[in-house]
DNA sequence: GATCATAAATGACTACTAGTCATTTATTGA
DNA sequence: TCAATAAATGACTAGTAGTCATTTATGATC
């Protein structure tokens, strides 16, 4: 079986007929289980619910995946991939340095607000599935794996946008764009994820979501500005 | 039952015995728990193994706790407790304006570094539970009334040091002091609670923990500073 | 088309969980 | 000493993720 994979994964453009069968229907199965785990969240759905909707039995389920998780992170590799395509749109054509910047923040803030189950699978993963990354990669099963992979194509993005900024002069040098990419996109995620997460408090406070998402926009703008020489500590 | 918790809470002042010893198990239990918490987080610590803890049966813990969640709280209430203490030594005294603010922010950090565990309870409770606030008040069990009613205590905190400092001029006064203690407690927050959860990503992009944290609050500091007039959007 | 080897599907099963409630045990006051 | 009340109990329910020996389907070979 595991010999089975590797293969599988080696010779990837052409697949045999039993291989492409294999392939769909380990998708009936995400289609299935998506459509739950979207509407009851992850914890309200069960296996058996989703062996019952996939018309397999639930042993069938675990020949496919390895467990409840890493059938979810195949749906959460969905999510990045429609997050990388909304912020490849915001993004190109754009004025290098701040406009562009700025995008990424929007695409996002445009993804929660459009795909706001997408949003939260994600939000999910990044608290209950905190550390695929320092497993080993031999631990690694193949959906972690993909996952992963996606989250590196996106920082990547993030990152080349940064690095074409501080060419022109439009971000401070003093940091690294490791550092900055590091802050803002952790910044950005946590900011709303919270606003989804605490829509009683926003209400409580009579603020408005847009305008708690710009004011953080335009304090990181500021900060993020092109120093002269020296940071003042 | 339900009477007597609401007669206890009324005549708080003078205990009678009886009550004197259901909070004396009420701790017993509470300590227990802690300790399994503390040590191996909620999800992996059974009311059974708190039972066998506290040396009493699972039943009883549901006679003292109206469910596992609700024994949580009364752990978080401690953290908040701690956090509290902390972040009114670290204002107190302090110059007024960004400084104190400076220091709610730091108040917090030196919090997640002393005690990492409470850190831990606090961040999983702003996942699993959030939306105790917006239970009717009818619902809500002692120990979400008190988990948040220690929220509060701290929220005021916040407020109250941002206040003086719009009033002395120190702090930008085109924003509600309610939008900027939401962005920054929720900033602050995330922030931190993503440091602890990324170990290993700062340590790939070799970043410093004290960095990322100086260099957050320096582009706060920078975002905050009063405005002239409009703000330049 | 019969026979066999391999691959895939199955569901009864294990081990575990939070929470319940009829019953037992302890406490108190008369 | 004896009721009456309060507190403690643990067997029980209903639910979960994951397993694995067994059955069923498939595909190749003769």
């Amino acid at each position: 079986m595991v010999l089975y994979l590797e293969n599988k994964s080696n010779k990837n453009e052409k697949m045999s007929r039993k291989e492409r069968e294999t392939q769909l229907r380990r998708n009936i199965i995400i289609e299935a289980a998506e459509k739950l785990f979207l509407n009851q969240g992850y914890e309200n759905t069960s296996m058996d619910e989703i062996a019952h909707a996939s018309e397999f039995s639930k042993g069938t389920l675990y020949n496919y995946f390895n467990s409840k998780e890493d059938l979810y992170l195949a749906i959460a590799k969905k999510a990045y991939e429609i997050l990388i395509e909304l912020t490849k749109k915001f993004t190109q054509n754009k004025e290098l340095g701040m406009p562009q910047i700025k995008q990424i923040g929007y695409a996002y803030y445009e993804f929660t607000k459009k795909y706001p189950k997408y949003a939260t699978v994600f939000h999910d993963i990044a608290m209950k599935i905190p550390d695929i990354e320092s497993k080993p990669k031999k631990e690694q099963t193949q959906f972690e794996k993909e996952y992963l992979s996606m989250s590196y194509v996106y920082r990547d993005i993030f990152l080349s946008i940064l690095e074409k900024a501080i060419k022109i002069g439009a971000l401070r040098a003093d940091k690294s764009p490791f550092l900055i990419a590091f802050v803002l996109s952790r910044l950005t995620n946590s900011l709303i994820k919270d606003l989804m997460h605490s829509k009683h408090i926003v209400k409580a406070f009579k603020l408005e979501e847009d305008e708690i998402v710009d004011f953080v926009f335009e304090i990181m703008e500021d900060g993020l500005k092109p120093r002269e020489k020296a940071n003042k500590t």
